[in-house]
DNA sequence: TGTTGCCTTGACGTCGGCGTCAAGGACTAC
DNA sequence: GTAGTCCTTGACGCCGACGTCAAGGCAACA
């Protein structure tokens, strides 16, 4: 299959498809005219791929999974180094969530403050 | 003051303050040779719009507190357009909260049914 | 007078993950 | 042959919030 093909396949784009070629994440066969040339397992390791983007890795952090896929491997995450990237992902995400939420507690009790006080602006009464 | 003093006494840069004035959002008077001069309410203005992108605001959301103080209001929050800047932003935190919890468990379920199935790996019994 | 240290404007660089355009080659259908 | 659709490489654009460098002006001090 050709690039376009896959790119549709995967629902994605060629452009992204170079990029991740010349990132050496998804390297490509090329036929006697210099087309590039993947087949099923490609789109496997795209699909890899894109189901963590979905999920907020960087490219960098995918190449573990997609290694560990070329490598024989049934999941992109049979193999120690991925795990290691979950394991990281999640401290990450924990660490993430709990500043967001301590971020929508400030701005949630300013707004509760800002509420409370008399307007002392120009507003006319507006249901707040 | 200088803008060297500026920055100082706001933890930041000059050239912070060179963009937020290019951004119209802390324009500056300039004295006889030409160099930008504040004065203690700038300060305010700035420390108003840092804290507000502690909070992960961008520079924009900042403009109706800038604005508000700049009014006379005692806080950036006591106009009507911070307000319903702040309730925005309380909706993209829940939003953004709850799709980091949603990918989290999906992360965390993946990471679990990893380690549950046998290795498969050339793995040499590390401690997991 | 010279040196230091602040200031000025202008402009290019950074980061990630591509989008978008340009110029041209390859292949198919009619 | 030629129209249309795919493919190729190369290169610039984008976004936000600045960092960093260059070339030069202004002020103070020895």
């Amino acid at each position: 299959m050709r690039i376009g093909e896959l790119a549709a396949r995967a629902g994605t784009t060629t452009r992204t498809l170079r990029y991740y070629e010349s990132r050496g994440l998804l390297p490509a066969r090329r036929n006697d005219n210099g087309y590039r040339t993947y087949d099923e397992n490609d789109l496997k390791l795209l699909r890899q791929i894109r189901t963590l983007q979905d999920f907020g890795f960087d490219l960098e952090e995918t190449r573990p999974f997609v290694e560990c896929l070329r490598a024989g491997h049934p999941e992109g995450d049979s193999c120690p180094a991925s795990l290691a990237v979950y394991r990281r992902k999640l401290d990450e995400l924990d660490a993430l969530i709990g500043e967001l939420q301590a971020v929508r507690a400030k701005i949630g009790l300013r707004l509760a403050m800002a509420e409370g006080e008399p307007p002392l602006c120009e507003l006319g009464g507006q249901e707040l």
